[in-house]
DNA sequence: GAAAAGAACGAACGATCGTGCTATTCCTTC
DNA sequence: GAAGGAATAGCACGATCGTTCGTTCTTTTC
């Protein structure tokens, strides 16, 4: 093997710190995450933690990039066995919906966009690169979904991406501040309205 | 005078403390405020600050009821002078906009409400207290243009109200994330798309 | 079983955090 | 100009921050 230390002990330990940050990290974000308050919650001594990644931000980094995978795992990828068009699309927003309630305290993602979008460095580019993938993975799913006939032929892909994306922000915001049910009802109607004004 | 202190001078600097503390927290977030970095960006010393508001949540406090003021002041009270009905939503909403193209790097309002929304205490409080009254401000203005006659006289104000703050959580988004030209854009067109679908 | 490698610990570093205290400076009022 | 009170500075505190380093414990390899 290349990799000499894939013994596995490491990487399973590291997977078990990445699972505690990630939690952590969606009730404070990730500028709230501190080395050591994390190895309190593993159970283990901050340098032990910190020789995992080396640094705090190469630690943020990690739960980023974790957070991202887990989006796609439980958003994006189901969806994908559906029908192309649009009820793939509709099972992408359904699947993001129990995103939201799942992490009703607060998403990664999310927050991180907020908390970085203003500074520079490594945080802010991964988030700028996370995001804009995902904004690529809608527009392709709207792309299908005309080319199926499901949608107007003029549908413009970036502007019901940004649509989309507006209202689950409006969910998640609204589902944090005033409860989960009652944003849930109004983003709901929501995209009924959005879907009718775009079908064919 | 009930209030012997009122000399001005108290306020004036406190007025001060408060401009510097709110552009630091459009930056770093309420959270990221710290009284040391404050205090060298007013040019005081950390007690000096200090002294002023009693802790840091008052100060945080202080800063968010600046800003809700601020906000107050830039987006509903010009469009107040405008005719009752959609001009006044309508430049309540361009409004907003330049409110965001000035605040590109941040708004503390909008980055409160998701450092705050999974936890408890004062801060939490005073975020949603805050959000519900600008929701409701907007809930009322909506329902003037109904009666006006120039929306729909089966107008869903409150779910409106979502859509059109939701339009905005996606300007403030991707306009800090990918520029906000491009935001701005796909923004105004989706609110163009808006209007027209509640108009009678 | 000895030796080498890997993983986690424990203590300490300098810095900064929020928050008290006690001086000192500034301003107002007589 | 003196007196008194308000406003600010200075200093110190305990705590926590990210990080470094040397040691110890565990696992693999021969």
């Amino acid at each position: 093997m290349n990799t000499p230390a894939a013994t596995g002990k490491r990487i399973a330990t590291r997977e078990t710190i990445l699972d505690h940050a990630y939690a952590l990290a969606c009730h404070g974000g990730l500028e709230g995450l501190s080395i050591g308050s994390l190895a309190a919650d593993v159970g283990m001594s901050k340098s032990g933690v910190f020789a995992h990644f080396g640094s705090r931000e190469e630690l943020q980094l990690a739960v980023l990039d974790a957070g991202g995978q887990r989006f796609m795992a439980t958003v994006l990828a189901p969806a994908l066995k559906r029908p192309r068009g649009l009820p793939r699309l509709r099972a992408i927003v359904a699947n993001w919906f129990n995103w939201g309630r799942e992490f009703q305290s607060g998403c990664v993602l999310l927050s991180s966009a907020s908390e970085y979008d203003g500074r520079r460095g490594p945080l802010h580019d991964r988030v700028v690169e996370q995001m804009a993938g995902w904004r690529r993975e809608l527009c392709k799913a709207i792309e299908q979904a005309v080319a199926e006939g499901h949608l107007r032929a003029d549908t413009d892909a970036e502007l019901l991406a940004f649509e989309i994306y507006a209202l689950m922000l409006g969910l998640h915001h609204d589902g944090g501040l005033f409860g989960f049910d009652e944003a849930k009802r109004h983003a709901e109607r929501a995209f009924e309205r959005l879907w009718r004004s775009w079908q064919t």
